[in-house]
DNA sequence: GTGGTCTAGACCACG
DNA sequence: GTGGTCTAGACCACT
């Protein structure tokens, strides 16, 4: 089940979260490829915001090819195409881990922290 | 030496990205009472940003009595004590984390790989 | 000059409009690398339409990394990366192009008229 | 045979994608006063879309008295003559240039390609 | 009921 | 002045 949270006090735009939350259960596996994403206004109700709002991160998610619409029926998450040029994508993945720990490290963050955060997100949450 | 990163895709304004790494560095012990911040023109030109940005981030960190500005030498951390601010804190942890597995999400990686990446290089240090 | 009109009674939403005829000016010549793109409310004015639908238009183009947006300052067309694989594009040419004209043929048009009209868009339109 | 093909990310409704083809394959010759064209469930498998979009498309050629349903036969094309309508021609044609331009620009070739590559057809023809 | 487009008007961030 | 976000409410296309 997914679900989606708002943090309004943190100054990242509202359509923002939902975007980035959408992606983070991507990468979680909450949400795979075929999966319904809540109604622009079953969102919309849920987390108090203008339906504009939602419809808005969804369609930023339809132009990455992230989500399909399917007018009267639905979003949707698109069929991902997955490219395992293993190689070049570890070697992404390395580089991606790499930054973001130098990141944690300047904020003040513990890998450790880190970690146990991440494993919320795959559980359920 | 202090080190402050924009993400100018993340949607959180400029000036917050500045207050935020401010207090993390400080949380974090990379800045103590008493240092001196980079000048106003300094952080601009490094951050590619119009110095009122910077300005209005010094600012809002005097108001909070964070940062006091001696005239003529520059500007400082204050000798107050600063009480981490948990709730703060945390707030900033919760919104690095959903950024990571979001563009985890984007770039096709899992959270299962990242934790384990991130897991190797615990174990190193 | 980047000249944009809509038509109104076509059925095709103005936000698509005005995305397609940058593309097609991109194509054209008419705008190229860095030029600068009509500011929000300019163009929402000549069009007479509502700024919001200038900047559901740009967003879309700032999305797919085709505009780049400088708060403050301005819409510019983005330093685009050409990749010169040569035999893979003419492939792509010689396919879109045959679609194009068997399109053509089934709506009732001929390539003798499709020429003429691009051309006006090449001098400048 | 009637060839219909809906560019779905065209922002046209379908609808009137399918009447703007019909009238276009009228104006071609394509379709002539008195052939059948797809019952309503054919062609609506046929796009892979709602029946009623059909029904709603066939509803109002008939209303224009361009199409004309028998009862438990069929739809067939009137046998009034149909004036060109020179004006709508030229919107569809106007249209049609401007898509394939943006096509073109987001693909990176030139409109002088383009025509380069169309000439060559028109000569072979 | 679903999503898509548009308007009008507000307030914010940035130069 | 620039663009960015959000709300409220309208009407359309489609299942």
């Amino acid at each position: 089940m997914l679900v989606i949270q708002l943090d309004s006090g943190s100054g990242v735009p509202a359509y923002r979260q939902i975007i980035d939350q959408i992606l983070g259960a991507l990468a979680a596996g909450t949400l795979r490829s075929g999966d319904q994403v809540p109604t622009v206004r079953q969102l919309a109700q849920a987390l108090k915001v203008n339906p504009n709002t939602v419809v808005r991160a969804y369609k930023e998610l339809a132009i990455r090819e992230i989500l399909g619409t399917q007018q009267g029926t639905g979003t949707f998450v698109t069929q991902k195409k997955i490219k395992p040029n293993d190689t070049e994508r570890q070697r992404r993945l390395r580089q991606f881990v790499t930054e973001i720990a130098a990141r944690a490290g300047v904020e003040g963050f513990t890998i450790k922290e880190l970690r146990e955060r991440l494993k919320e997100l795959q559980v359920e949450r």
